[in-house]
RNA sequence: GGACCUAUAGCUCAGCUGGUUAGAGCGUUACAUUGACAUUGUAAAGGUCAGAGGUUCGAAUCCUCUUAGGUCCACCA
C-alpha cells in the first residue's frame, strides 16, 4: 500500500501545493510551453471582475468554464493564453467606498476632497484586487499572471485616451446639452443601461392648466407641469385641430406658464385625453418633441431633485412634496378632472437606487449613427475605406457570422439591443475613473489629445468616463494596444469570450463597438454565454435573502475540484443553474472515489513496460470503449457542451471503471494468464481518464499523476489523448 | 406593448441533427459488504415527457395553439 494516498482524499492538503507547482513551472505563460509544428493559438481574456469586493459563485462558474477550455487547448498543444485582470468599475466602486466612508466615519467625499478621496478608493480597490487574485488561484485557474492587467492602470489609460482622441477626431464623440438620466443621489449622469425599472402604483391626474385653457392633459408628475412649454396632440386628432399653432399664457400653481399647441406624430390619441403636456427639460421624449418644434425648455427641478421653478411656495421642496401642493391647488381651483391609479415603471439608478430625474445637461456622447470612413477593415461586407457607422459595424459582425454567439438565441437579443441603441452618454460626474482627455481655456478654446496641452491656464474636463468605455477595449488594451505588439498580433482576435448573459448588452456589445471601430476587426470569434447561479430554490443569490453560497467556503469544505464540477454538470449554455451544497458534496464524493480508484490501481497493477499485451474479449472491448469515451468527451468540449463531457466522465469512471472493470480485475489479477493484461488495461484507462478529467478537476488529477509518475512531469502539459477534433 | 426561455421520476436535471422498452444523481425500499472506498455494491419501486391538435412509417425531440412559471427589452405621458 502506498503512503502517498491519504485516507480519505484531502483537497486542503493538496490544492495550494499543486497550484504553487503549476506557477513555478511557468506553463501558464504560453511563451514557456513547448511549441509544436502547426500549432494553433487559443486566447481568452478573463472578464475582469469588479474591484468592489469578493468573488461570487457566478465568477466561480466563469473561472471553471474558462479553465476547462484553456486547459483543454493547452493539452491539445495549442499556444494558449488566458489573460487575467480586474475592472475598476468606476461608479460601482466609488459608491461602495462612499457608503463605507459614511458608515464608518460619518463623512462624505467632499469632506475629503478629490485627491484624498481617490486615495481611499484606490486603497479599497487594491485590497479587493488582492482578495480577488487569491480567489482566482483557489479555483485553480491557469491564467497567465505575468500579463495581468487593470482597466485603470497606466497602459490601459493610454489606450483609453487614444481611443477617445480618435473618436473625437472622427466626430463620433461630441459634447452636447441634452436631457440625460440624472441620478440625484449619486450626483452623476448614467447610461440607459444602468437604469433599473421598478413597477409601482402611481396616480394619473387629468386636469386643465387653467379654467380658460381648452384642453385637458394627464400626467403622473404634476410638479413638472410648471415647466411645460407646449401641449402636443396627434396631427389627425380632430378634437384639437382648431387649437394647433395657438399660444396660451396663464399662471399655473403660482408660476407663469406659456404653452403652444403643436401637432406631433408621437402622441397617442387613445392615451388619456390624447393631449400631452410637453416638459422639454424633464422628459426624454418631450425633449425630442421640443427639438422638432423648436420649443423653449424650462428647467424647474435641480440636480438635487428639488424644485427650482421661481416660485417661493415650491422652490426647495422635494418633487413629491411639490406634487402634493400642486394637486391641492388643482383641487381647490376646480381644475382636477380625474385621479386614477395606474401601474407604472419607475426608472431608478442601478447603483444608488435613487429615482432618475431626467435633466438637461452638457455631456459627452458617442454617436452611433454618424457616418465615418473606416481606414482598415477586416469585416466581411464592410471594405476598407468605406463609409459606415458604429451601429452598422456592430450589426455586421454578428449577421455575417464572423462572431458566433452561443447559445444562438442570444444573437436575436443582441440585434434587438442594437436596433434600440441610442447615442451613448459616456461622461460621469464621479471622481474615480479615466478622466475625459479634453482641456478648456478662456475664450471657449477646446483641446482634445492623448497628452495634456502645453502652456498654462488649460483646465481639464472634470468628468470621468463610463467604466464600459475602458472595458470595451479589454481584448486589445490588455495585449498592448495602441502599440502594435507581438502579443496583439499573435492573440487578437481572441478565440472565445466567455461571460454571463446578463452583460451581453453592456460589455459584449461595447467590445464589439470599440474593436470594430479601432482595429477594423472582431474582438473574438465566439461568445459563450453562461447563466446565472441561483440557489436550490431557483432564487437569485443575494445578501438580503441570506442564501449566498460563498465559493471560498465551499472550496474550504469540499475542494475546488468539487466546486468546479458542481458548477459545470447539469447546466447547458445560457441556462441558469441551481446550486446547493449537497450538489458540491456529491462531487467531493466523486473526488474521493477517483482517489480510491487510483489507490487500487497503483497498489494492484504494477507499472508495466507500456507494451500493449494481447487482450481478451473483455479487455479489448473495454479498450474500444475507452477510445469512444475519449472521442465523445473531446467532441463535447469542442461543441461547448462541457456539462455533457463532465457528466460522461463522472459516470464512466464511477460506474464503468470502478464498478465493472475494477471488479473484473480482482478476478483477473489473481490469474497468472490474465494478470498482465488486466494490470496494463487498468493503468492505461486510469491514465487516459486523468488526462480527460484534468480540465474539469485539475488538482486531484495532477496530484494522482504526480504519485503515479514521480518524475516531476506535469499532467497539465501532457498530450490530450485524442487526435479527433 | 415586443421578444425569449423553461415545463421529462418525490427533488435536481440529461436526452445532440426525430429511430428499439425515455436515462442519471439525490431521495425511498430491500438485500449484501469492513473493503481500493469515513463518501461501498446489487437490485426494486417510481413517468399520459404540462395540455390539445398537426407533420411523419415513427415525436420527449419538428410545426401550430393553449396553460403555468421565469427572464430580457421598450417606457405610455
Amino acid at each position: 500500500m502506498e503512503d502517498a494516498f491519504s485516507k480519505p482524499y484531502d483537497p486542503q492538503a493538496t490544492e495550494d501545493r499543486i497550484y504553487k507547482k503549476w506557477l513555478e513551472s511557468g506553463f501558464f505563460n504560453p511563451d514557456n510551453t513547448p511549441t509544436f509544428p502547426g500549432q494553433e493559438t487559443f486566447s481568452i481574456v478573463l472578464p475582469p471582475p469588479n474591484v468592489t469586493g469578493t468573488l461570487h459563485m457566478g465568477h466561480a462558474a466563469m473561472l471553471a468554464l474558462e479553465d476547462i477550455m484553456v486547459r483543454y487547448h493547452r493539452m491539445k498543444g495549442d499556444k494558449t493564453l488566458w489573460l487575467p485582470g480586474t475592472d475598476h468599475a468606476a461608479i460601482a466602486t466609488q459608491s461602495k467606498v462612499e457608503k463605507i466612508l459614511e458608515k464608518e466615519e460619518g463623512k462624505r467625499k467632499r469632506d475629503l476632497g478629490r485627491e484624498e478621496f481617490l486615495k481611499r478608493v484606490e486603497k479599497f480597490a487594491r485590497d479587493s484586487h488582492d482578495t480577488i487574485v487569491s480567489q482566482v488561484r483557489k479555483m485553480g485557474s491557469s491564467v497567465d499572471w505575468s500579463r495581468e492587467a487593470y482597466t485603470l492602470d497606466e497602459q490601459r489609460n493610454l489606450a483609453v485616451r487614444t481611443a477617445f482622441k480618435r473618436m473625437y477626431d472622427d466626430g463620433l464623440i461630441y459634447r452636447k446639452n441634452r436631457v440625460v438620466n440624472w441620478d440625484p443621489k449619486g450626483q452623476t449622469t448614467i447610461s440607459d443601461d444602468e437604469i433599473v425599472y421598478e413597477s409601482r402604483k402611481a396616480k394619473l391626474y387629468t386636469f386643465k392648466y387653467s379654467a380658460e385653457f381648452p384642453i385637458a392633459i394627464s400626467t403622473t408628475r404634476p410638479e413638472t407641469k410648471v415647466g411645460d412649454t407646449a401641449v402636443a396632440v396627434h396631427p389627425s386628432d380632430e378634437r384639437y385641430q382648431e387649437y394647433v399653432g395657438k399660444e396660451y399664457e396663464f399662471v399655473f400653481a403660482g408660476v407663469p406658464v406659456r404653452v403652444r399647441i403643436v401637432a406631433d406624430e408621437s402622441v397617442e390619441k387613445d392615451f388619456g385625453t390624447g393631449a400631452l403636456g410637453v416638459t422639454p427639460a424633464h422628459s426624454q421624449i418631450d425633449w425630442e418633441i421640443a427639438q422638432r418644434h423648436s420649443l423653449p425648455e424650462k428647467q424647474v427641478i435641480n440636480e438635487y431633485g428639488k424644485m427650482a421653478a421661481g416660485s417661493p411656495e415650491l422652490d426647495g421642496k422635494k418633487t413629491t412634496e411639490a406634487r402634493a401642493i400642486i394637486v391641492e391647488w388643482l383641487k381647490s381651483n376646480n381644475l382636477l378632472l380625474e385621479e386614477k391609479e395606474i401601474d407604472q415603471n419607475v426608472a431608478t439608478a442601478e447603483r444608488t437606487g435613487a429615482i432618475i430625474e431626467p435633466l438637461p445637461k452638457l455631456q459627452w456622447f458617442i454617436d452611433v449613427n454618424k457616418e465615418f470612413v473606416i481606414p482598415y477593415s477586416n469585416i466581411t461586407g464592410i471594405p476598407s475605406g468605406s463609409a459606415t457607422t458604429l451601429k452598422k459595424l456592430m450589426k455586421a459582425v454578428v449577421e455575417n457570422g464572423q462572431i458566433e454567439i452561443i447559445p444562438e438565441r442570444f444573437d436575436k437579443i443582441y440585434r434587438h439591443w442594437i436596433d434600440n441603441l441610442r447615442d451613448w452618454c459616456i461622461s460621469r460626474q464621479i471622481w474615480f475613473g479615466h478622466r475625459v482627455p479634453v482641456w478648456y481655456r478662456d475664450g471657449g478654446e477646446i483641446y482634445c489629445d492623448i497628452e495634456a496641452p502645453e502652456g498654462v491656464d488649460w483646465k481639464q474636463d472634470e468628468d470621468s468616463l463610463d467604466t464600459w468605455f475602458s472595458s470595451g477595449l479589454w481584448t486589445f488594451s490588455t495585449l498592448g494596444w495602441p502599440e502594435r505588439t507581438k502579443d496583439l498580433e499573435t492573440y487578437h482576435p481572441t478565440s472565445v469570450l466567455e461571460t454571463g448573459y446578463d452583460i451581453l448588452p453592456f460589455w459584449v456589445a461595447r467590445m464589439i463597438l470599440m474593436t470594430t471601430y479601432l482595429l477594423g476587426d472582431i474582438p473574438f470569434k465566439t461568445v459563450y454565454l453562461h447563466g446565472l447561479v441561483r440557489d436550490a430554490q431557483g432564487r437569485k443569490m443575494s445578501k438580503s435573502l441570506g442564501n449566498i453560497i460563498d465559493p471560498v467556503d465551499m472550496i474550504a469544505k469540499y475542494g475546488a475540484d468539487a466546486a468546479r464540477m458542481s458548477l459545470v454538470v447539469g447546466t447547458g449554455p445560457g441556462n441558469d443553474m441551481k446550486l446547493s451544497e449537497d450538489k458540491i458534496k456529491g462531487y467531493k464524493h466523486f473526488a474521493n472515489k477517483l482517489w480510491n480508484i487510483a489507490r487500487f490501481v497503483t497498489s494492484n497493477a504494477p507499472a508495466s513496460s507500456g507494451q500493449r499485451p494481447e487482450l481478451d474479449e473483455y479487455w479489448s472491448a473495454k479498450a474500444d470503449e475507452l477510445e469512444a469515451v475519449a472521442n465523445e468527451v473531446t467532441e463535447n468540449i469542442e461543441k461547448y457542451q462541457f456539462h455533457l463531457a463532465a457528466d460522461k466522465l463522472y459516470h464512466y469512471l464511477w460506474h464503468e471503471f470502478a464498478d465493472n472493470m475494477i471488479e473484473q480485475s480482482k478476478l483477473d489479477l489473481k490469474d497468472p494468464a490474465k494478470q498482465e493484461m488486466a494490470a496494463w488495461s487498468l493503468r492505461r484507462i486510469l491514465e487516459t481518464n486523468l488526462k480527460l478529467l484534468h480540465p474539469f478537476m485539475p488538482f486531484i488529477t495532477e496530484e494522482i499523476w504526480g504519485i503515479l509518475y514521480g518524475d516531476g512531469k506535469l499532467l497539465m502539459i501532457e498530450k490530450w489523448p485524442t487526435n479527433a477534433a
